[in-house]
DNA sequence: GTCTATATAAAGATAGAC
DNA sequence: GTCTATCTTTATATAGAC
């Protein structure tokens, strides 16, 4: 709790990393980017990572793919009983947060890893958001509160849907990311009124 | 059209690279793979494009998006009259192409090019693929095909969605991308039925 | 048009002082 | 724990032969 802790450089390491490698994925951050981002160089990064990059890398992802589990839950937990109340915390959430860009995790920077660490990376992703995620569209499905639908794509999919939320340049845009999440999940709860028979009727 | 085509060898470099940029993004392909996968040296490289690997990147991700525009509007227009229809025609373009990642293209490989040239990409992007899109949405909503909506965010949202599809583990769920994107695809029309007043009423 | 050879720069990694 | 070298590898880029 000091000041400076020297007990935390280690965490602040990681922050750092996070930081970095979120925006810019594996290949593109240097280990002189991240040391010097907190005051050290590069060298000092061994002390804590001795594995160097890919060990860092490894435990930067897994930390965050945790966290990133336990804000979805918490913030279901707080969204109240509903389907919409769950999904928008969950949007609330993950738009909170730097974007996981996942596309780019499973294509490129886990190749970057000892395939074993990649899947391990893949199955934590699956089982602690995914699942999540899933859980609760099941459970809405088997309560009647939605109709019939597949949950794991539909997880997958506002998975996807919020995150790309993340490269709208809003001040362009205009508007509150939160705002177009929440809008995009009533689309995927409501449609958007699409008539079937349009074109023969009119 | 000789068997080798010397006056296509820069075409031929150019798949090369847009294969493998698609693949795991700029700082990860090196001049080297590209060269190599069709049996030049990097240095060969160098006479079709002076300007190194920042030129044959630009270019590459111009005729790529590009084509994904022209393939887009083609594959809408075959899709037939109805708004279903056209998208189902363009995820079924999408899914066809390699993975544009948009997500990472924005947040990371455009960072590698000098900034006119990033801006450039990105109003490609806008007018060649999300604008078609989005206008088909529009028309449908002023035909009175669909009902309110906001078409912009709809045509983003879409795109991201079907392109999540690409890290979608086919073997593993058994299932065709193509039947996923169509489902999705409806799940935007129709909505998955959700009871506004479930919870109150039960 | 493509090659070989080489220059230059950058990044991961290690050794040893403090 | 962190630093200052230094080593090694890899990548971009160029020069000049063919």
């Amino acid at each position: 709790m000091s000041p400076v802790d020297p007990v935390d450089a280690r965490g602040r390491v990681l922050d750092s990393a996070e930081l970095l490698f979120a925006g810019k994925g594996f290949d593109s951050v240097t280990l002189r980017d991240i040391a010097s981002a907190i005051g050290l160089t590069h060298a000092a990064l061994y002390y804590h990572f001795p594995g160097g990059k890919e060990e860092l890398f490894a435990e930067v992802m897994e930390r965050n793919i945790r966290r990133h589990g336990a804000g979805l839950a918490a913030a279901m937990l707080a969204g109240g009983p509903s389907l919409r109340g769950k999904l928008r915390g969950a949007a609330a959430w993950l738009l909170s947060q730097p974007p996981m860009d996942l596309i780019r995790m499973a294509e490129t920077d886990l190749k970057a890893l000892p395939p074993e660490a990649a899947r391990r990376l893949m199955d934590l992703v699956y089982e602690l958001i995914l699942r999540k995620l899933q859980s609760e569209i099941e459970a809405a499905r088997a309560s009647g509160e939605v109709g019939a639908c597949d949950p794991g794509l539909l997880a997958g999919g506002l998975l996807g849907l919020v995150e790309s939320l993340h490269s709208v340049p809003v001040a362009i845009v205009g508007r509150d990311r939160y705002a177009m999440g929440c809008e995009l999940i009533d689309v995927i709860l409501k449609g958007i009124d699409y008539r079937e028979e349009h074109h023969a009727g009119s």
